[in-house]
DNA sequence: GATGAATGAGAATTCATTCAT
DNA sequence: AATGAATGAATTCTCATTCAT
């Protein structure tokens, strides 16, 4: 089997181990996880799961691969010809939907950070790194032209990361505290939304 | 061994043991950790570590009730008889100091968290739950008052909790975005502090 | 791998697995007894052991299931209808066929009971207990209609299992004291028959 | 501290221990027990076991050389020169009380049986094999000079082992079927010394 | 493709024994 | 004489991975 001939059936095994192993990973990071669990939350046999994929190690790269793809995604679309306060609630907006969409990649993301980032490291030194310079460069500039709110850039790139991922991230938390029959994540797009407008406006 | 006759030497070597599984399972989580780390950590030998914890999960579990002792206490200052700005802004420092410079253990909350709170279900819907409902009360009266602009308390605690942790938990991340040299935490408390101001303020 | 459906092979290797067991428990008891021997035993791996039953626990626990299935049918067998003498010569012969046949099974109850009979408790003092008890009745009965010679019923089941299991369960005292060539049980029948037939004439 | 300038008080910790050990390796055998239970039974803390004797195994021996000392009397003391059936029914008695008052020894000693008689095979081989040749030689005279019903006197001995030997090792098994409330040795020397009278007279 | 079977490496825990005091 | 502290060697059990079919 090589890498590029595929049948679609094994594309769409692959992908079904994959969202099972998004679930388990996303939940108790890479050595907490089992191929025990993923083999049965995707109702495959646990030597199935390695005739699709060479290892343990491998479906977590693959997954880490495929989230990263999409993961810059949102930032870069800051547009510099942009109105800068426009842009950031822009940018805060497809942040908090990416976490409320993709919750298990923000968990899996999350773990990777927590553990130290050893499998990343080389993703956010580099092409993360560089993306939230050239950013930070612009918003400096909307700063420092006073189109903006003066601010370190760097701060409020984070502080965007951590009040959007918050609600994927700690949603567990978040049920357990506001009960059931709140989705923790309501009414937290104006809010953010505000919080970024009041900070930028200038 | 009883729990209340400890001698000096065992207090000083349990917390010896502590301190080096905080290490390692606020890196790894509890199942991503294992004894032969901690034990390494700690430069005791594995079989020592269980003579002074019953087990791997006690150890874990003491970790957790000294911490929830504490992960209350910056919540629980604000003083509604206090100046509402000036009271959150409070928060938000001891929160940020708190997470500066107990990183370990915001991570250790984190990686309980993202696991979906397991261990700490009760501590959460009881007396951080109890504790969370109260101050929204307290600021929700401020905002009703006028006192402060108009914001929902739930959104604004769970933004200062993401915001001041993140520089705990995401420590990692940010340290290899801004390259060595650069203290992720320089500079966060004015950002923060003025962030929340410029929300509240009314 | 469902209690139900299990394939020929797993059969044949989980009846390997549990006379191998049935060797070393009934040498060594529950404790004393170690995977390694019971392994060493059946041919197969540690780890194999361990695929086919949940734990060492679980070999034992169906070890002593299947055995007491099986422990009751002598006595069960005795007829009220028939005649008394007969009834209970043939009951010492089935016991003693059934501790020259299965003298290990004999000597895992022996353990068992040994060790105050903590796993098998519940059998004793259930169905054990009432069958004894309706028997002894049986055996009053014949005792008080004269048919036999009077005797306490529960003295003389008790002396029939000890007779009988002694063959099992002191066999390798029995070998030392007789020597080789010499068949411990050979006469044996002869000698309990007479034994408890001239114990039980009117 | 040699084996023979032993002070009084050694003395009697030495006595408490082995008390404490026959308890525990009287139920688990010499592998299924642990020096913990011991010390617990004991009193004494683990090294201090071990302070007192070298081993596991010579706290093992110990109680063994103790035991074997004593376990030939009752067959010794069987008279040649005295009335037959009266002789053996005194063994018997004297088998009995030793049984009811030694019923952890006897234990002990049903467990090394069990196992096979790894470290009594000596003794099996040695002295208790030429005095139970030695007493097989009187019955069978006995039994040839038409004194006693005729008989193989080893069977006969075993016999006598099995039914008084049964109240000590078993008792856990009767006293679960005769429920509290009911010593199972009640009655037993009455049966017993009965059932083997029938059997001998001529 | 798929899976039952099997296993070596490793993980938590137990245990007899030693050491220092 | 006694014990708290410590540990190497098991022992039970888990887990990623391989093999045979």
């Amino acid at each position: 089997m090589t890498a590029v001939a595929r049948s679609r059936i094994q594309k769409a095994r692959r992908q079904i181990i994959l969202q099972a192993a998004l679930e388990v990973f996303s939940r108790q990071g890479f050595r907490g996880a089992t191929l025990d669990e993923i083999a049965l939350e995707s109702g495959l046999s646990k030597p199935n799961l390695l005739y699709y994929f060479d290892s343990k190690e491998a479906i977590h790269a693959q997954l880490l691969t495929d989230l990263l793809d999409t993961w810059l995604a949102p930032l870069r679309a800051v547009n510099p010809a942009g109105d800068p306060v426009a842009e950031i609630c822009a940018y805060v907006r497809r942040k908090l939907e990416m976490a409320c969409e993709y919750p298990r990649e923000s968990r899996l993301f999350a773990n990777e950070i927590l553990q130290g980032a050893p499998r990343i490291e080389g993703f956010i030194k580099g092409d993360l790194r560089a993306l939230v310079d050239e950013k930070a460069r612009v918003i400096g500039g909307w700063a420092a032209a006073g189109r903006i709110a003066p601010v370190d850039p760097y701060h409020l790139i984070f502080s965007i990361w951590a009040t959007t991922q918050h609600y994927a991230d700690f949603d567990a938390q978040m049920r357990m505290i506001q009960g059931p029959g709140i989705v923790p994540s309501d009414g937290a797009e104006a809010y953010l939304v505000r919080l970024f407008t009041r900070m930028l406006e200038p």
